[in-house]
DNA sequence: AGTACGTCCTGATCGC
DNA sequence: TGCGATCAGGACGTAC
């Protein structure tokens, strides 16, 4: 699922592939209730003729500000991905919805769950929900985490998915910071030591830089259709599998309605 | 304010 | 073999 290495990767596929300076022409919207607009065709009528300056994250948001100043705001949901095609190309397997471009090619917007969403903004202001710290670019610091978590009561890994504390962090990448840090997903965020602070804030940043490694290389070895997602974690994430620090059958918890794996054994409460 | 839970979706997988 | 049930989870609305 898109969670900030994904996003990233797809930002950079984006940059990579051109987009910018590319104009909309078309809009065709297959599934209308992913348009965050109170009408339809305020969107469908108000993409064509705008070009694409850049494309920017901000967590698992992707931004493309268009020449007119707005901004086309994306986000892949839990299944998403984008695919910039020939239109001569078959379009893949779930694609919900296309936004033709003027030079032959169309951005197609793939979603098999229907989770992703796409609205057109004029101000970038208050266009996405305020959220926590970049973990890649500065802002964010063992310090920042301490404070986010003092007083907070709720199990260290609902506040990780949460992303007015720290943007861009799923549950795979959560799962993965933990399990890297040696905490248990239960414990509560204020009961953390700052030792245990600051390795949980060197484990995400490592968890993330790790995967968007992985990514770089894939999408120069599988240009130019690198696969979505990696299995760039390290925790093992079946029934039946064990720790691959000390061997232990990992465990399966619920966390938030999320699974939650974690090791017994390294992880303790 | 902080915490927790239900809802939206459908392809893949599981169990009988 | 086939079919229904279950699972997966990011963001948001709502409740307490």
């Amino acid at each position: 699922m898109p969670e900030l290495p994904e996003v990233e990767n797809t930002r950079r596929y984006l940059m990579e592939i051109g987009l910018p300076g590319k104009t909309f022409t078309l809009v065709n919207i297959g599934w209308a209730n992913s348009v965050k607009h109170p009408e339809l065709e305020d969107f469908v009528l108000g993409l064509p003729g705008r070009s694409v300056e850049t494309v920017n994250r901000q967590g698992k948001y992707l931004l493309l500000p268009l020449n007119t100043g707005e901004t086309l705001v994306l986000h892949l949901g839990m299944t998403g991905g984008i695919r910039v095609q020939p239109k001569s190309q078959p379009a893949p397997p779930m694609v919900r919805h296309t936004l033709v471009l003027d030079d032959g090619t169309e951005l197609r917007f793939i979603d098999p769950r229907k989770f992703g969403h796409l609205w057109l903004v004029d101000e970038l202001k208050n266009a996405v929900p305020t959220m926590g710290p970049e973990p890649l670019n500065g802002g964010f610091s063992p310090n920042v985490l301490t404070n986010a978590l003092a007083g907070r009561s709720a199990p260290i890994k609902a506040l990780l998915l949460d992303q007015s504390i720290i943007a861009g962090l799923g549950n795979l990448y959560a799962d993965e910071a933990l399990y890297l840090a040696r905490i248990h997903p239960e414990r509560m965020g204020s009961s953390l030591t700052s030792v245990e602070v600051t390795r949980l804030h060197d484990c995400i940043v490592l968890a993330l830089t790790t995967a968007l490694d992985r990514y770089d290389q894939s999408r120069r070895q599988a240009w130019p259709d690198p696969p979505f997602g990696l299995s760039t974690w390290t925790v093992p994430r079946k029934s039946g599998d064990s720790c691959i620090t000390c061997g232990t059958p990992m465990k399966l918890i619920r966390i938030r309605a999320r699974s939650t794996y974690f090791c017994p054994q390294c992880q303790k409460v």
